[in-house]
DNA sequence: CACTTGAAGTGTTACGTATAACGCCCTCCG
DNA sequence: CGGAGGGCGTTATACGTAACACTTCAAGTG
């Protein structure tokens, strides 16, 4: 009540309690062991609840010379997927009384080119996916601690690296359909720069290539439904046998893909095969349900804001990629006797 | 180079500049006019490229008492929705200089039951949607400038609100679908407090109740494609004839609404018109595409963020609701003539 | 009794910035 | 020739916190 409007300050509670502004900082810090007494530090506390006291941030950070907070930099924020990431990664965050800033690339947020810029808060570290690849550059600038989320891990030396093992998901795929019987198949590949696509691609040949008799091709599309429509069909007018079954990059390719199979008059799965990557709500609400291979995004964030934590503490990163799991439904199965 | 491996300030920039610490902060803040000479501020500038200096926002934000950045209070964030807003308020905050941080609701994120905790940063406002009720109490706290997003304009007296124009979506869908000569409505309302569900509601029972020989049934799910499901499925054995159309309160229930029918023998839009409400990525990957009810959330965000700034600046927010448009696609048609 | 030890605090300083208040020099005008 | 004023900067200070160094006092120790 003495100061009128402004928030209240250590000092207020100081004087409240009649101690120092120091043994404030002490009680209210936890750092009051055997020097303070417990009536005294009982007292203290009753005044800032008395007074609402709230410590002011901004002179703590300038003080401590860190902010206990990271920026996290993904896509356009508008797919299921980075939002898991950011929800598992602020869940891990909030546990440590951290806190995550965003930085949507710049497409989706408009005309800032400064990451920094975007993000008034001082920062700890960052973490970046791969797919942010144009905010990157300005991130180096800066010698914050950094982890990387899907990239290459023996590309970028001395930076800890987080990945989904697509490798295995892969495997897991290729094995379902070549179990199944299938032999030609499509590769729906999405058209944006990333370590995981790029793996996939390579994986996905080499794991065809194991059995004689089979045939991949591949078509690109921008991970949109309507994109995945008009590459998904032109990719099937071409001449000779079509193929059995198709694998998308993403839920969403796949959506596109059973418009595109619609259109020709073919059934999934009794014509096609379809298979997608991520596991989105999309997944069950189309029909036939998707056979994909689930990403736990959140736990990819949660994965990356430990790593973030470790490298902040001076400690290793745990090392090892994160499991991906096939989910089987039903837009797989045999392929047509023919 | 001088001092080694800590980050430049704004003294190492004037002494490499051989001018004083404040001529450094007029020149970088742009408050020169007549104060420094148009060479001694280009060395200024050149100095802090030179250093690469970046101003240590803790201390600016000690120094200024604000910190040009803002709070968004949403619901689990793993919806496209909420994405979308969030990427309209970031992208207007970043055109005037200012940082959004998310509190995504404590499911999504865990045990911190502070809204604060978790937003290291110090904050200048705060926008919150309605849907995250369970935060608002501790909002309310602290006198922060505060914007609702999606609340009743009467209620909160004198604190701004934004909402979308619910009440013309809704006559919208209903002119709609009477026009298309239905008669018999179920209602899959979403089970969730919100206002704009309880509008939707209300407003319906009026559009539906003007015109003779009408009836409108409502049953409530929980907004998920499972959920939806179940709701729907229970809802259309009930004993009677059955409605011809389905009014859902999110795309997401439109699409367990498909599978429901679909399970019951049930054709879209043939037996059964179905709306829903976002115009999701779904509406267009589910077959027939959903007509539904598009809700602008980019927009959304973007207004929220400009009636914050405005009430920041004193000045009064824009009025008006946001203007929404019902997308007429293939899940709605005439009914059976019965 | 002289000395050490430990508890319980207090005084002071620094973090890096923005700005109000103050100087100095030169020119211009009466 | 004196003083007013503008151009060009500088000095000093405050923001609120955390932490180090220091003081005081009572109890323990040989």
């Amino acid at each position: 009540m003495a100061r009128g409007s402004t928030r209240p300050t250590s000092r207020d509670v100081a004087q409240a309690a009649g101690v120092s502004q120091a043994a404030v900082s002490l009680v209210l810090g936890d750092k009051w062991r055997g020097r303070v007494s417990e009536t005294t530090a009982e007292r203290v506390r009753e005044a800032a609840r008395e007074l609402g006291y709230r410590p002011n941030l901004a002179a703590r950070n300038l003080r401590l010379g860190r902010t206990r907070t990271v920026l996290l930099v993904v896509p356009a924020l508008t797919t299921e997927f980075f939002a898991g990431v950011y929800t598992g990664a602020a869940r891990v965050a909030a546990e440590h009384g951290f806190g995550v800033v965003l930085y949507p690339s710049p497409e989706g947020v408009g005309p800032a080119r400064d990451p920094f810029a975007s993000a008034q808060a001082a920062l700890d570290g960052v973490i970046a996916s791969s797919m942010a690849a144009d905010a990157l550059s300005a991130i180096r600038g800066d010698q914050l601690p950094l982890v990387m989320l899907d990239s290459d891990p023996s590309g970028s030396l001395g930076v800890a690296t987080v990945n989904l093992d697509i490798t295995d998901g892969v495997r897991q795929v290729a094995e379902h359909l070549l179990g199944l019987g299938h032999r030609r198949f499509l590769h729906l590949a999405a058209d944006v720069p990333s370590w995981t696509f790029e793996v996939r691609a390579r994986e996905l040949a080499v794991r065809v290539g194991e059995v004689p008799g089979t045939s991949l091709r591949t078509a690109h599309a921008p991970i949109s439904i309507e994109g995945a429509l008009a590459a998904a069909e032109a990719a099937l007018a071409a001449p000779g046998p079509g193929p059995t079954a198709l694998v998308c990059d993403d839920d969403k390719l796949a959506a596109g893909a059973y418009k595109a199979l619609r259109r020709l008059g073919l059934r999934v799965p009794d014509d096609v095969s379809v298979t997608g990557l991520d596991d989105l709500a999309l997944a069950t609400a189309i029909d036939p349900e998707l056979t994909t291979v689930r990403l736990d995004a959140e736990l990819f964030g949660e994965r990356g804001m430990q790593a973030l934590l470790a490298v902040l503490e001076g400690r290793t990163p745990e090392a090892g990629d994160i499991p991906v799991e096939l989910i089987v439904r039903g837009s797989t199965g045999p392929p047509r006797a023919s």
